[in-house]
DNA sequence: CTTGACTCTAGGCCAGACTCCATAGTTTAG
DNA sequence: CTAAACTATGGAGTCTGGCCTAGAGTCAAG
């Protein structure tokens, strides 16, 4: 392996770079979020910076909400050249998933909060409002359309 | 079972009228959300209102934002009386937990939103600003914390 | 040469909340 | 009486994003 360019290193290096696990290597490899890695004579993957960049762009990809799926199509636009619209699509969808996201959520933490207030936090349970509440249907609905809690 | 009280219904009722299936209603039972269903000698399940109320107990504080670990111990604490600061204490870090949601969604939304108002939404992906941002981490850094897009 | 660190495969396992399946028995409507 | 509709069991499958394991091969250092 020593007649290798310097720029070449096997799964754990690469893994340490990124900052991910070597499964997580090999998972994305079997996603198809990775090329198939060359290999040495003797089975071992071997990766470059590109392969770095690549990982990188997944985890910023995830930090930003997509899903390993969306990032798939995200990359394969790329590394075919694909179309701006349809990046753009993606994200725009995904600015609408996250704003559900955030009005279901804001809808839970007003009735908690009105729930949390009206409890003193003392004495038994018999006469909780918050118990009361979910029992009674006193609490408002929240938006049906984001069954998960997720 | 013409015997039985009319009050008495089988568990496709109970899943109708509690508006979920009739697997979630065994799955319920199974995970101890509903305590174990009466029989008919022939063993079917037999039903009250007062399972239809702990269903919809169960559904409302799924909506709510509570698991089904959180609300089994919500139940358990209004089955044996337990204390209001337990109940409230778990209202409070459901509270904590939305609000940590919250602002990372608020976070990816905005570095989302600058991304696409940059995107001319045209052209060939080769120059796509949504790209770039994400393969340069020109993207800003979301909270680590919430690794998951779940 | 040996030790320890690294890598290979492929398969299993985790959480969460169901959902579906096959096979069999029960009840009800016509 | 028969066929449709209902119910039972428990175990497997779904989805996401990995982590872990075992047994085996490989590589670098001492």
């Amino acid at each position: 392996m020593s007649n290798e360019s310097p720029r070449h290193f096997t799964i754990g290096k690469l893994a340490d770079q990124a900052g991910v696990g070597i499964d997580t290597v090999r998972f994305y490899e079997r996603r198809g979020l990775l090329p198939k890695a060359q290999r040495t004579a003797s089975g071992y993957r071997l990766y470059d910076e590109s392969s770095i960049s690549r990982i990188r762009f997944v985890r910023r990809a995830k930090r930003l909400g997509f899903t390993l799926s969306e990032i798939e199509t995200l990359l394969q636009l790329q590394d075919k050249g694909g179309h701006k619209p349809e990046v753009k699509a993606i994200t725009t969808q995904k600015i609408e998933q996250i704003d559900i996201k955030i009005s279901d959520l804001s809808h839970m933490r007003e009735v908690l909060t009105a729930l949390a207030s009206e409890c003193s936090g003392q004495g038994n349970i018999a006469t909780c409002p918050i118990i009361e509440a979910i029992a009674d249907d006193k609490a408002v609905y929240i938006n049906e359309a984001n069954g998960s809690n997720s």
